[in-house]
DNA sequence: TCACGTCGAC
């Protein structure tokens, strides 16, 4: 029999003649090998027809392998052969099983082998290794402990390695980890894989400690371990910041010839990343010979989470010129960075760009996008996303309630808050940071006090640090310094230093001495001093007439050389890209025209009424210098860039590392009202949503 | 036939 000349490779071009005569000794060489597209398939299928090979349980496997695993769209081809096929073995459902997982449906893999099961076809040992594989893909649980109950049947407690194996990763994944562990406990003997599938369930509950502890176990034991073992551990170095043992496995990884395997050295790029080694992890990325779009991700990701945001959004750009296609993963990392620069533009075109690709809007890309409008500032843009997304979970409520809080529209958030709870979404410790916060911003007072003993009363949620900072801040901002006070004293946890700075805060807005005397002594007890607490307390003393003690202050600072708070920041994006301000900088490629800009703006507010106000100018200037130095604060350098570079009514965005001080935010009220623009500055804080000569914040902040 | 790398709210 002639296979004939037809066309067995995917050009189209005839490029061999197959003589068989009899059946074939490798069928599995003969079909895998030379079918590459569905149309060979299509001939050799029909050739099995005609010479009634297909009737051979062997060949119709093989066929069935290759449009069920290797083809890569020919799922439903083999759907029709296997339905074709009169009583299938266990071979044939086997294969076909491999093949829906292959595919991720996951859910129809499970169908089949219930399937099977009513069909009374003989079950075996390589039946159940893939159809758990379907189970810990899903985490159905229930199916899983049916299928083990089905193994305990067949096999008893004697069920082979591949089985047993199976069955760990099967309830690690399901989050039963002890029920794993005591199958690995139990098992007689132990192979490579028996230990990697522990150390994915540890990895995949989030147990990185157990991770890095095993893989010690396995070290003291003279356990074999291999790629898959390191990829795991290494991942685990990360989350745990065990850069030491890291640091192992890449000199392991590089003594051992391992520089090929993408996952590993990934897996490598992601642990000196998260310990913070970014550097390191760009020099591994640089010596790849191929890098898909989860070592590019990753990268991405190490740069964002030290910060250095700008870094990350261009390796963005060099991805895209490299023609690696994003993914949702990639996404969310941009979006951080985006966020945190406050680069409005830049993430618009993001989530076009996520809309043109048609990625899919998980619920973690989904949260990505409400924390990155609501961090720029636009908090409708946040809303619109949280509407559209098809599921959502507490983290996009939270990030939705805490941009509401942040933004300003503290009642609104707690609408959504209790809009959650109609929905059944349980608020957790953060949900709660976020509803505290909005009280605080929206001066609610009894309903601060309320939601802080229902947290713990009816979520049994104990208060975190965080939250006794909420309610100070919620009591001090409505006036109520006393009672601030006394909370503080009352707290059943040690107050930090963040907690007196914020009732320092509102004691100076409220122009409470003793109380603010009190609080920057405990601040500096417990923090080495910065020069924002010391001038909160000499502006204190200044604000109530003590203008001696607000000098004394600023002369001990001087003399004691206190801590310089970080110099101030400020970034404007403009046409999708990002410019920095420092105060006082004449380094920037813009100085002059920024220079000039700015002196004119201040001209301008100046006849409209603007007086400078010093208080807040550096320790170090000279008297006469301070009114400059005010003026070229980073924010107004930033504002003023923005007037020239954009038409007139255009918003001009500006987001800054510390928070504004008093004649910045007096200016900046001024500018939108001489200049007729809105202007949103964030801070380090919050929001300042100016219009028309008023801040959203209303001067307090 | 089983194990493995990138991502979200303080």
């Amino acid at each position: 029999m002639v296979l004939a000349t037809h066309p067995l490779s995917p050009s189209k071009t005839p490029t061999a003649i197959t003589t068989i005569s009899e059946f074939p000794h490798n069928p599995k060489t003969l079909i895998l090998h030379q079918c590459k597209t569905t149309k060979d398939l299509n001939q050799i299928h029909a050739h099995l027809i005609k010479t009634r090979l297909l009737h051979h349980p062997a060949v119709a496997e093989n066929l069935l392998e290759s449009a069920a695993i290797l083809l890569p769209d020919a799922m439903d081809y083999a759907l029709s052969i296997f339905r074709q096929i009169d009583r299938p073995d266990s071979s044939a459902y086997n294969v076909m099983i491999r093949g829906l997982i292959h595919k991720k449906l996951n859910h129809n893999a499970i169908l089949l082998f219930k399937n099977m099961c009513e069909n009374s076809v003989q079950l075996d040992e390589f039946t159940f290794p893939s159809v758990l594989k379907a189970c810990s893909r899903l985490g159905a649980l229930r199916e899983g402990e049916q299928i083990h109950a089905q193994i305990m049947k067949y096999f008893g407690f004697n069920s082979d390695g591949f089985v047993q194996n199976t069955l760990i990763h099967m309830y690690a994944s399901c989050g039963e980890l002890e029920i794993a562990r005591n199958v690995f406990d139990e098992m007689p003997r132990r192979d490579v894989m028996t230990w990697n599938s522990i150390l994915a369930g540890y990895a995949k509950n989030g147990r990185w400690d157990e991770v890095v502890r095993l893989f010690r176990e396995m070290q003291e034991l003279g356990v074999e371990f291999d790629e898959v073992t390191l990829i795991s551990v290494s991942t685990a170095c990360g989350r745990v910041a065990d850069l030491e043992l890291g640091e192992w496995i890449d000199e392991y990884v590089d003594a051992n010839g391992l520089k090929g395997n993408l996952a590993l050295i990934t897996s490598l790029i992601d642990m000196y990343g998260k310990c913070g080694q970014v550097d390191t992890a760009r020099r591994l990325f640089d010596q790849m010979d191929r890098r898909d779009v989860v070592a590019w991700s990753a990268l991405i990701s190490g740069y964002s989470q030290v910060n250095r945001c700008r870094e990350a959004l261009d390796l963005f750009k060099k991805m895209q010129e490299a023609n690696v296609e994003p993914n949702e993963v990639t996404m969310v990392s941009v979006l951080y960075s985006c966020a945190a620069l406050g680069a409005l533009e830049t993430g618009k075109w993001v989530r076009f760009y996520i809309k043109k690709k048609k990625m899919k809007l998980t619920v973690i890309l989904g949260t990505a996008l409400i924390d990155f409008y609501a961090k720029c500032g636009s908090i409708e843009g946040s809303i619109e996303v949280f509407d559209k997304m098809p599921s959502r979970n507490v983290f996009s409520w939270t990030a939705l309630i805490q941009g509401l809080a942040s933004n300003g529209q503290g009642k609104k958030a707690l609408e959504y808050f209790k809009l959650m709870q109609e929905k059944n979404i349980d608020p957790n410790d953060v949900t709660f940071i976020g509803i505290l916060s909005a009280c605080s911003h929206a001066g609610l007072v009894d309903e601060g006090r309320k939601l802080f003993i229902s947290m713990s009363n009816d979520y049994g949620i104990e208060p975190r640090i965080e939250h006794y900072g909420c309610m100070v801040d919620i009591l001090g901002r409505a006036g109520l310094i006393q009672e601030a006070y006394e909370f503080i004293k009352n707290m059943p946890i040690q107050p930090n230093a963040v907690v007196w700075r914020t009732l320092l805060a509102s004691c100076k807005a409220h122009k409470n001495v003793r109380i603010g005397e009190e609080s920057l002594k405990n601040v500096i007890r417990l923090e080495p001093a910065h020069s924002g607490d010391c001038i909160l307390l000499s502006n204190l003393y200044a604000s109530v007439g003590r203008h001696d003690d607000a000098l004394r202050v600023r002369n001990q600072m001087k003399e004691k050389g206190t801590n310089k708070t970080a110099p101030g920041c400020s970034l404007i994006e403009l046409d999708g890209e990002i410019y920095e301000f420092f105060a006082e900088d004449n380094r920037h490629p813009h100085s002059k025209e920024v220079y000039n800009a700015t002196e004119d703006m201040m001209r301008k507010i100046k006849s409209a009424g603007y007086v400078p106000n010093v208080t807040d100018a550096r320790l170090d200037a000279e008297e006469e210098d301070k009114e400059a130095s005010v003026s070229h604060h980073s924010e107004k350098l930033a504002i003023a860039f923005g007037l020239i570079r954009t038409s007139p009514g255009t918003t001009i965005r500006v987001s800054k590392n510390l928070r504004v001080c008093t004649d910045c935010h007096n200016a900046t009220k001024l500018i939108s009202k001489v200049f007729k623009r809105e202007i949103v500055l964030r801070d380090r804080n919050r929001f300042h949503h100016f219009k028309q000569g008023s801040c959203s914040c209303n001067d307090y902040w």
